[in-house]
RNA sequence: GCCCAGGUAGCUCAGUUGGUAGAGCAGUGGACUGAAAAUCCGCGUGUCGGUGGUUCGAAUCCGCCCCUGGGCA
């Protein structure tokens, strides 16, 4: 195809609207230079949106996905498929093992290397995922805390296991009572991140996230925001974990059984892994599995759903799945976006 | 047709000696600063199948009817 760079799919309509790739070339090379974002939670169809716009566009699309990112899951993620990646180049999609852990922060390194690269060669970078923390983590900066060693992880958690959250809890609050009060016993999650960044940097977690944060000033954002209605997103869910079974998803699954990872790797903890390992494992029924995996899908889809509403703020918001028939409301906005820096 | 067991929240069911009902799941609202497909916090009025009766008071006791399982003919 020759549409390596070019706009064509978006000034084809009138005469006037015509946009030499030069210019289009020259505004993705200045910067603060431009960054599509389509974000929206799973099964909202954003993965189809973002290859569409990147076809018509010349555009990258860079993984935003939390597990997508995993290179043995890949069914059971509904990552592109080799149809898709024909279409247009895809980034960080099964970039890291199973076994490596990523972070927002890995995450956002990796992401900001792809986005340069992409613009280096002319294209537009577009992030397309259902991990807004990721993409806020991006967008407007995480706070600079030094890397915490495995060991100290480790250390949390079995400090966790033997006091309990209260008890963990309360420990935290000698240290870091601002942390301590935020929390509450049962986000054993955050407690954990709380002990273990005191432990290893002897400065509390509230202290540095106190420090103001950067954004990349060189980049700027166009948020797409897929949010379809709930009935609607909620039989997508279904439809799609079926469509993952009929894929080969437990296929996928007995692959990821043989590698005996720690079960507490976030790779292992993605929707539908847990649910189908303990259906080899024959402690519930494939029935029972499906239909739980089902309802964790729809629960994820709701939480997404939340978060956007509230922790991203969109240019655009489509209120539906995406479909080609958006193509028309999507296009002139990312154009003129591309086209009109900021003042 | 007869006998038995049931009909209570969207679903599965609790409901003690009659004092107008409560769990789990589903669902729903929310939080989110380096595990985020993670982790966590809120939210429970429904003709107690229908109807008539007993009672100060019925999901609870009695009659009749309807429905669903199972059994006998």
């Amino acid at each position: 195809m020759v549409v390596a760079y070019g706009v064509p799919g978006i000034v084809m309509s009138t005469p006037e609207t015509r946009v030499s790739d030069d210019d289009w070339r020259t505004a993705l090379g200045t910067p603060p230079h431009p960054v599509v974002v389509v974000a929206g939670p799973t099964a909202s169809g954003k993965s189809a949106g973002a290859i569409a716009i990147a076809e018509t566009v010349g555009g990258v699309v860079i993984n935003a996905d939390s597990m997508q990112i995993y290179r043995e899951l890949s069914v059971l993620t509904a990552r592109p498929d080799a149809d898709d990646t024909a279409k247009v180049p895809h980034k960080l999609f099964g970039a890291l093992s199973a076994s490596d852990p990523c972070s927002a922060a890995r995450w956002r390194d990796l992401a900001m290397g792809e986005i340069r690269a992409s613009i280096g060669a002319g294209r537009l970078p577009i992030l397309c995922g259902g991990t807004g923390f990721y993409i806020r983590s991006l967008m407007e900066g995480l706070a600079e805390i030094p890397g915490v060693p495995a060991e100290t992880r480790k250390e949390a958690m079995t400090l966790l296991q033997s006091l309990g959250g209260a008890g963990l809890r309360q420990r935290i609050a000698d240290v870091d009572p601002d942390t301590a009060d935020r929390l509450t016993d049962g986000d054993s999650q955050r407690l954990v991140r709380a002990w273990e960044v005191w432990a290893a940097t002897g400065t509390p977690l509230s202290d540095w996230q106190a420090r103001p944060v950067e954004p990349p000033r060189d980049l700027r954002f166009f948020v797409i925001v897929v949010t379809p209605e709930r009935n609607a997103l909620y039989s997508a869910c279904n439809d799609r974990f079926d469509a993952m079974l009929a894929r080969g998803a437990m296929a996928e699954i007995e692959r990821l059984q043989a590698l005996s990872l720690d079960p507490a790797l976030p790779a292992m903890k993605a929707v539908g892994v847990p649910q189908l390992l303990s259906a080899r494992r024959g402690e519930m029924s494939l029935e029972e599995a499906v239909e739980t995996a089902k309802r964790e899908t729809r629960r994820y889809a709701k939480r997404q759903t939340t978060w956007l509403r509230h922790q991203l703020s969109a240019d655009l918001i489509l209120e539906a799945q995406y479909s080609e028939s958006l193509n028309d409301k999507i296009f002139p906005k990312i154009r003129s976006f591309v086209l009109t820096p900021p003042a």
